[in-house]
DNA sequence: GTCTATAGGAAGATAGAC
DNA sequence: GTCTATCTTCCTATAGAC
């Protein structure tokens, strides 16, 4: 009897939340087994590579969660105002309302740094550039100024988890996210 | 005859060096070992709570560094855009140019989250604290105007650096730093 | 104040029963 | 597909010589 996808969904979810809290070097074998509830061998029966396996895994996974919900959201149809309250409107839920990290931040440190470099660096990459196309629609601008602005709201937004996660409350994010849909779509300075 | 001055600094450089990019996690012993030149025996003579106690004295230290460069600068003379173009020109240090990430970000995963906790929240109060006095000063606003602004210079900064680490260049940095006296002065929408 | 040596435990990873 | 048991390596921490 072959594991659900639901479950498997759901097993994904526990690690990646793991990843998301305590970074690459803090996930221990014996935390992602905890979370999990399977034993250290049944994860290596599906993660034959171990710990690395199970980080792209899950760093994979929130790609492609991320392409199909941000950034097809950015490219989609609607008006430039729409489509970036859609992008919001995600990432409220992708970043749970501010309570969680962002992968590209949690494993850029110790030994995950080498490991996901380039995956992290390619992330930034394309948000910043669905970013600036928007941008460039709406304000009918060059794209030599739209990467500073899209990029400004990638770090408002890095900037805002790391905030409320230091201080353990999450109004930082959702104003942040409120305010850029106009902010990014205004010509002033952003 | 007692270690110097000097050396004690360049220690404590060493190891600050280490919790920055590998977070206290990924803060071995035998990174540690290696940073410093001292054996892990070594390192327990002058630090006999171990990691943790060298994880502490380096917070310490970076945050006796900021009050004296950074927040004193912000409540020192000189106009509301001189003392933030002062405090830029020391966090361009403080922060490597951008190289560097900030401790208050890299210690609040795993197990340094619970245990720097209270010490990071009050850091980021600080901070924020002292740049909302310097907006008021400047617009003549309100508590509540100034706060907000002030959340967003810090977002700004953490977000620039958490960027900058994932794209692998500190261009964005330099960028968000020097806008900022000017961005937090005027009274449009920041 | 630094070192070598080592204890005791947790880490990542594997073998093989069921 | 999951488990218990185990291996090796690395970890934190200490003892004691110099």
């Amino acid at each position: 009897m072959p594991t659900t996808k639901v479950e498997v969904e759901g097993l994904m979810d526990r690690l990646t939340e793991v990843f998301r809290t305590v970074g690459y070097d803090g996930a221990t074998l014996s935390k992602l087994s905890e979370a999990t509830g399977l034993q250290r061998a049944s994860l290596y029966h599906r993660f034959p590579g171990g710990k690395q396996e199970m980080a792209e895994a899950v760093l994979a996974r929130a790609g492609e969660w991320f392409r199909k919900n941000i950034l097809e959201t950015l490219s989609g149809p609607g008006t430039p105002k729409q489509r970036l309250e859609g992008m919001v409107h995600k990432l409220d839920a992708f970043y749970g309302r501010g309570r969680s990290s962002c992968l590209l931040d949690t494993l850029s440190f110790g030994d995950g740094r080498s490991l996901f470099e380039s995956h992290i660096k390619q992330s930034f990459a394309a948000w910043v550039n669905a970013l600036a196309r928007v941008i460039i629609e709406a304000r009918g601008c060059s794209m030599t100024v739209a990467r500073p602005v899209a990029e400004d709201a990638v770090i408002r937004i890095q900037g805002a988890l790391v905030l409320c996660r230091g201080v353990g409350n999450t109004k930082a994010f959702q104003r942040i996210i409120r305010s850029l849909p106009e902010s990014l779509i205004r010509k002033e300075k952003s």
